[in-house]
DNA sequence: TCCATATGAAACTATCGAAGTTACGAATAT
DNA sequence: ATATTCGTAACTTCGATAGTTTCATATGGA
């Protein structure tokens, strides 16, 4: 399976977007996260949905983050998603009714939700701000600092 | 992304084959699974190689369970399938020099270690048996008992 | 007004791994 | 001998993200 990267490509986004004063265009971010400015527009869509971005067309357009990045969290980059599934691994649905299937998939299915209770709790106590405070501390690493 | 469901059709094979008295032939497997017996060949073969069950060609040949089921972890057997990705969400490995891009994942592959973490834990402690006996709960309860 | 710059969105292709299928060889018991 | 069963290679199918092409629309400046 192939791994979805859109949340680290948001956070990773706007983080960029934060310190090039808090705009930039499809254009400019496309060229950060190595893809094309169509892939920017359709991911970025749900996070302008939910208010955490704006875009503007034309001339001087581009998009601008709606909020400082400490009122973001990953949940809220995750969310602006459409939750995607966090797993790799899931049920087989084949015959629903088989009650050893029943008890596989209620084992599994305990574990994962124990496991996205994790996820979730992580991602809603992590800001944008936080990690961008990290990146500043890799830059003075880097310098020897 | 289509969910891996090789575990939990392993753990339902293994369960069924062991109320079949440990033995079964790929092609009775195939039809508890609703799949193919080449794909059932394919996904046990790593289970074989761990020593969880055994195969025998030829006229009454097939797969024996070769150890009771409280004597298998569902690590065991996520080992035997080479565990499989867990994550359906990953890191962006566009610019992997990028200060900024190392935060994000950095982040992210904590909050996925713990995760994973968790996940290990679980079915380390986890046997075939005790899902066998959830299978018997659940009989019970479906008899009204 | 004219035009360059942007986003919005539709429609299509590329990609990658699990899953499914076909086919054939080898081994075993009756 | 023959039917049964696994082993394996090779190929197709499937599904979701990712990538691409294309055109419409909106904005601001010359």
């Amino acid at each position: 399976m192939r791994t979805d990267s859109r949340l680290s490509r948001m956070l990773h986004a706007l983080i960029h977007m934060d310190r090039l004063g808090g705009k930039a265009t499809s254009e400019q971010l496309a060229q950060m996260l190595a893809t094309n400015p169509v892939v920017v527009r359709r991911t970025m869509a749900g996070l302008r949905r939910d208010g955490l971005v704006a875009s503007e067309p034309g001339h001087g357009g581009g998009w601008a983050l709606a909020r400082p990045l400490d009122a973001i969290t990953l949940k809220d980059i995750y969310a602006a998603l459409d939750e995607p599934e966090l797993f790799a691994i899931g049920q087989s649905q084949d015959h629903p009714e088989c009650l050893v299937e029943q008890a596989v998939n209620g084992a599994l299915a305990e574990t994962l939700s124990q496991a996205r209770d994790l996820i979730a709790a992580r991602f809603a106590a992590v800001t944008l701000g936080d990690l961008s405070r990290d990146f500043d501390d890799r830059f003075a690493a880097g310098r020897g600092a």
